[in-house]
DNA sequence: TACTACATAATAATTATTATCATGTTGTAT
DNA sequence: ATACAACATGATAATAATTATTATGTAGTA
């Protein structure tokens, strides 16, 4: 879907910084810290301001139109909401997404935990820590 | 086993800092952030600076008697360090263990990831977030 | 075209985490 | 028992990341 009528389908208003932060987020699978988004939107709008990119990135998420991760204590943003784990690099600072046979089994698991007595399970995250391809040793 | 002997198999320093600190981590399941630590063991050592309960958690990671997780953006730490789910409350910010079959699928989910050519996992985190018994409404 | 509500930008405050360094204490060898 | 080297502690400060405030500007609607 073309990324204005997406914003206009969950009743956001369409800017031209908002397009350019969507656009960002549906165009890579680098998961960007909201910095890394700011350093990247400051590319077509020099004078844009951190916290528009900051109150931008939580009315997305609020919206649903992205994932707003906390892996290692740092929040990262993810243009693909569809549920799926995420690996870490502690050498790098990198995150990928982990594919394959555990993507099948994510929804799984949310199943099971939202059969935990009590508990009103909204969202699960799975983190996996170690090193990248380009930083194993 | 007692407290001052786990320390000292670790090849650790055993102080009555140390020994108050991971008693206390020892002795509860809620997941107690450095904060937390420092305002409860401060009733045993009025004195103990915030810094020596920091640097203190940090040293037993290190020496894996107690786990930092990481959720919400905000550390915390398990005396438990057998592998098992949390779940968080976004109202109140308790922090739960998940039990039952979750658990065991729990190891599994790791191997999964540890097949992935290239990755070389070493750790995993898999949170909840929702609202607890007590939150729900 | 005008108007209202929301978005933006500049700036500042807050919160959590980590660092520095002088002094004190533990473990070990005498 | 004593002394000493290595590490722990406490006081303080710095850093990093996240969130708040507010005046001005713009999108959407009538």
């Amino acid at each position: 879907m073309d990324t204005a009528t997406l914003l206009k389908s969950k009743g956001l208003r369409v800017t031209p910084q908002r397009l350019a932060i969507l656009d960002i987020l549906r165009s890579t699978k680098a998961h960007p810290s909201v910095e890394t988004v700011y350093d990247l939107v400051r590319e077509r709008f020099p004078s844009i301001s951190f916290n528009t990119v900051y109150k931008t990135l939580q009315s997305f998420e609020d919206a649903g139109l992205v994932w707003k991760l906390s892996i290692d204590n740092l929040y990262r943003y993810d243009g693909n909401t569809l549920p799926h784990a995420h690996f870490y690099c502690h050498r790098c600072g990198m995150v990928l997404d982990v594919n394959g046979e555990l993507t099948q089994r994510f929804s799984e698991f949310l199943e099971m935990a939202r059969k935990t007595p009590g508990l009103k399970v909204q969202s699960m995250e799975v983190n996996f820590y170690g090193h990248c391809p380009a930083c194993r040793y």
